[in-house]
DNA sequence: TATTGACCTTCCAGCAAGTGGAACCCTTAT
DNA sequence: ATAAGGGTTCCACTTGCTGGAAGGTCAATA
């Protein structure tokens, strides 16, 4: 498979993918003429990949997954660690979100948003302590 | 005042307060020495800066707060234009991470996470659709 | 007076996770 | 012959800082 087979079937951008061979995550075999040629192996990881990225997990949690998912000695604790920490630095920044959401929808409302200078947006920006 | 002073002031670190030199947000004076001296107006400014940074407005957004802050001529629709367009980023990502954090939960609860390899979150991972 | 320590300066590099573009090669069809 | 649609490399840029090195300045102390 070429690099555009894996894009279409993985739904990760080419650029993507060389970059994913560049830090290592795949190793695409190369023929003769220059162009990397991807195994289904290759392609399965990268379709991983793709998915764990959507979860939202950091390449290097990725790393770490791959790794778990090849070794069949694992122990899932070790995966269900990996997406537990995840999932608390999701709920942090869930929290955080909230949090300026609800901050700023106030200040919107508070807002007339009319062609007057008057705005507690510039306000409380200027001032609260 | 000093870098330091503006620093303790506005609760941004001195790199921050430089950084933002660098990219035009605020320009102190220097003195003989070469230090950079703000004056009251620019730890005013910083403080704005740090808390709109606070309500995770981009540093482009910023330019526009501080330009319509300085412009008593301005129009509070602009400002709160910039504010909803703001508000509507953070519920989009509100959104997704609630998204993630369901699936990411779901798979966590299914994972025994003990020393046996069998994973239902590597299994999703390696083969959702 | 010398020196310490806390300031300050600049510059360079790096983070995450790619993305965009330029300049170029390969293959196939017209 | 050439054009289209693959592929390649390399370099720069993104966001918003942060860390560190190498050095200048200033006030206080031994």
């Amino acid at each position: 498979m070429n690099i555009g087979d894996v894009s279409t079937r993985s739904g990760l951008p080419a650029k993507t993918i060389r970059y994913y061979e560049d830090i290592g995550l795949v190793k695409p075999l190369r023929s003769a003429n220059g162009y990397r040629t991807f195994r289904d192996s290759d392609a399965h990881k990268l379709a991983f990949l793709g998915r764990a990225r959507a979860l939202g997990f950091s390449i290097d949690d990725c790393r770490s997954l791959i790794k778990l998912y090849a070794d069949t000695d694992r122990e899932s604790a070790e995966v269900k660690h990996i997406a537990e920490d995840h999932l608390s630095r999701i709920d942090e920044k869930i929290t955080e979100l909230t949090e300026m959401r609800a901050t700023l929808a106030n200040l919107v409302d508070a807002c007339a948003g009319d062609d007057r200078p008057d705005c507690p947006i510039l306000a409380d920006l200027a001032s609260r302590q």
